[in-house]
DNA sequence: TACAATATATTAACACTGTTCATTATATTT
DNA sequence: AAATATAATGAACAGTGTTAATATATTGTA
């Protein structure tokens, strides 16, 4: 069955080339220029081509997203260096807060757009490939935290969603032009970094 | 000058058409729903009238914004009742995440959607009008929490950061259907207001 | 090898979107 | 009544995601 096999590659390739060009298109002008016309120019196909290989205009930004958590990953890669797990969870902190800011159209589509959620759901995949991962590590550093008593014992869901939104809650009002609303807009980041260490601090104190 | 005085009252009055009309289909159909064409046809008029009362649709989408915090004030009207700052806090955490997953259009567009901040930069406005008061709101029960010693004293700003940041990061990961990859559907709400209460216990235990 | 079946790619079109411009209709003022 | 200012509109522009019908290759089978 080495025919299959090829054409089985043939496509892939397709696939990657879509991505590749939504990608592109995505880091130079934004999610909001990202259009099925645009992807079809830039790799020289008809627009309808694109839904021979993906089922919508949702399952591209899908992957897009996807692609966003391999490049958080790159933040994170200092984070196994570390043994205390107090202190992981600082450093994830700071990098989940740099991330954001450096990469807000990636932030905007891995934890603000309905596009990828939609995807899972009607595709019923189940599971956030990527999204599911980043949120284990999460849990596992705040249940490291508790077992070597470096914070209260509670349950982890629960304080891992605190921590999460305190960062998320950030980032997003951030990039959302919130945040320099309530503190001058040159120490809006200084603020930020200083809210999540505070936010550890006194989780660690409590 | 009673012509002018009429004209003018004549103008609010389509101005107020206009926006009572997006109101509603705003709140039937869903922000992605309200178009400028949908919104003439309500009001039996051409399209391109409605640009003779607003510059853009972002105008519009902004006053929706401001009608929303409208509605957040009738839940917060029994906060004024409560003597303790840090019950207060409480109630007001908990208000806003009722609020914001009872009311996800309105939520989206007062603390995630970029139109409403966009209207604000581009007619120089200066100020956000409903949503600065409800951040000195925020800011006045914290600064009032430290002046009783109720919480521990520091930057009244960074902290107000760090509080709404959790109140925030709650409501708009619950809306974009992301907290449900960290708990059960079923238990998210609980969740959220075991996380805020638990966010405020440690702030006050710190 | 010839034919049918399948997979791939495209053209044209649908039903929308926000927005602008030139034109018309209406109302007000001179 | 004519001139002017205001209000409203139709038509159009340039775009959006998506689908049905159609043409073009490629493949499996008789």
């Amino acid at each position: 069955m080495g025919i299959l096999e090829r054409k089985e590659k043939q496509r892939e390739e397709i696939r990657k080339m879509i991505l590749e060009a939504s990608m592109q298109l995505f880091v130079k002008e934004g999610f909001e220029n990202v259009s099925i016309r645009k992807i079809a120019d830039l790799i020289e196909y008809s627009p309808t081509t694109l839904y021979i290989y993906f089922k919508d205009k949702n399952e591209i930004l899908f992957h897009l997203c996807e692609m966003g958590f391999e490049r958080m990953i790159t933040y994170n890669l200092a984070l196994v260096q570390i043994e205390s797990p107090i202190d992981r969870l600082y450093l994830l902190g700071e990098n989940y807060i740099n991330f954001g800011l450096e990469n807000p159209e990636y932030y905007d589509l891995m934890f603000i757009q309905n596009a990828p959620m939609k995807t899972i759901r009607e595709q019923n995949l189940g599971h956030w490939p990527n999204g599911d991962i980043a949120l284990e590590t999460l849990k596992h550093i705040i249940q490291e935290c508790m077992d070597k008593k470096l914070i209260p014992t509670g349950d982890v869901a629960t304080i891992s969603m605190a921590v999460w939104a305190v960062a998320h809650g950030l980032v997003s009002l951030a990039i959302r032009q919130r945040l320099e609303r309530l503190v001058e807009p040159d120490k809006v980041v200084q603020s930020m970094h200083e809210s999540i260490r505070w936010m550890i601090n006194t989780l660690k104190k409590a």
